[in-house]
DNA sequence: CTTAAGTCTTGCCTTAGAGCAATTTTTCCA
DNA sequence: TGGAAAAATTGCTCTAAGGCAAGACTTAAG
């Protein structure tokens, strides 16, 4: 199926959209692609585009002062994925978007989008989807792991993406976790 | 300034809406008021209103297993405030939301509002600007706080709300800030 | 004003996870 | 495919924060 066709069956899916109608909008999405590794954006830039993979997957992760990665969000296939904040406010971003696999799919342009939040309808309703649950996601996330034990915290991930450890680096997880590789490792164990 | 005027500012700086266009939708919204301590929903119901504070303030929170209170989010004069989560899924509330001090405002059903983001340009944006608010600050939430010590997290709170040590009770904020109200009291001392 | 209930503080001990170092395992390319 | 580099594991020690208990302080109600 092309990226094309991926990006219509999610927009039809959310808004009901007619071939017909996401047309016109197609021209707006560039195809993209990154090797493993290969940085999207990187802290202290301002985010110019929202991403929808088609293959691969991302992360956006912050640098702290003393050099330690801290993991906010894996976006796999089928997920728009952007530094939001930086997006929305135009400011610097303070996190990074690292393709974690080969990485393909379609972007659009920040003014692009923007633009099309109020003329199309469609991508009106997209843009309230993504916000509503990329606060949801965050909500949970806050919330699921505030104060729980490493242990549990490993648990939940991996009742969410089941299939996490196997496609993610292990210090990317901790990293996401908010606990050290060290600690990721031990733990495993008690799985 | 009565309510209705703090509303119609509200909207008003965030989407140039005019007096004429702003009176069809006041009708949607009822004043609302609660005692210190009252609660607006309880885990387990079903979020029904979007809530405009106009004097006072209210807190969330979620209780865990073991009965301790996690706080997410102050909510204070000119802000919306509501279960988002609860009330865009329409899934019942993990969390409480409570008056902290004497509280009054407008409110608005979830069936209204959700029918005014899809006919009224004004509210649209306003349901956006919401959105990338609570998405903006639960992100900032979670990354300022990740892996800093508690002391610094206090540091960084009072850096966000300067007077809220004088507003909200110690427990709510060690709640908020996820620690104890042992280890808040022993840092407050090294400030 | 007085008393009870709630809240805050502080001493003492416990504990989960951090951090270092050394070893093993895996991954990557030349 | 062989060797270097990165990642993961594991023993040991250390530390920030948790939790109990006792006392001080505050607030609200009769």
């Amino acid at each position: 199926m092309s990226q094309l066709d991926l990006l219509y069956r999610y927009m039809h899916a959310r808004t009901g959209i007619t071939e017909a109608e996401f047309e016109p909008l197609s021209a707006f999405f560039q195809p993209f692609s990154y090797k493993a590794n290969q940085y999207l954006l990187r802290e202290g830039e301002v985010c110019q585009y929202n991403y929808f993979v088609t293959k691969g997957s991302f992360r956006m992760f912050q640098l702290t002062a003393d050099g330690q990665e801290l993991t906010r969000y894996f976006a796999f296939e089928n997920k728009f994925g952007t530094n939001l904040t930086s997006l929305i406010e135009s400011t610097r971003s303070i996190e990074n978007l690292q393709a974690i696999e080969s990485l393909e799919g379609l972007k659009i342009t920040k003014a692009d989008f923007f633009r099309l939040v109020e003329t199309s309808p469609a991508i009106n309703v997209i843009y309230r989807n993504i916000l509503e649950n990329a606060y949801i996601t965050s909500q949970k996330r806050i919330y699921d792991l505030q104060g729980m034990p490493a242990l549990d915290r490993l648990r939940w991930l991996l009742n969410q993406y089941p299939l996490i450890l196997t496609r993610i680096p292990s210090r990317l997880i901790a990293s996401y976790l908010g606990i050290t590789p060290y600690t990721l490792s031990r733990i495993k164990a008690q799985l």
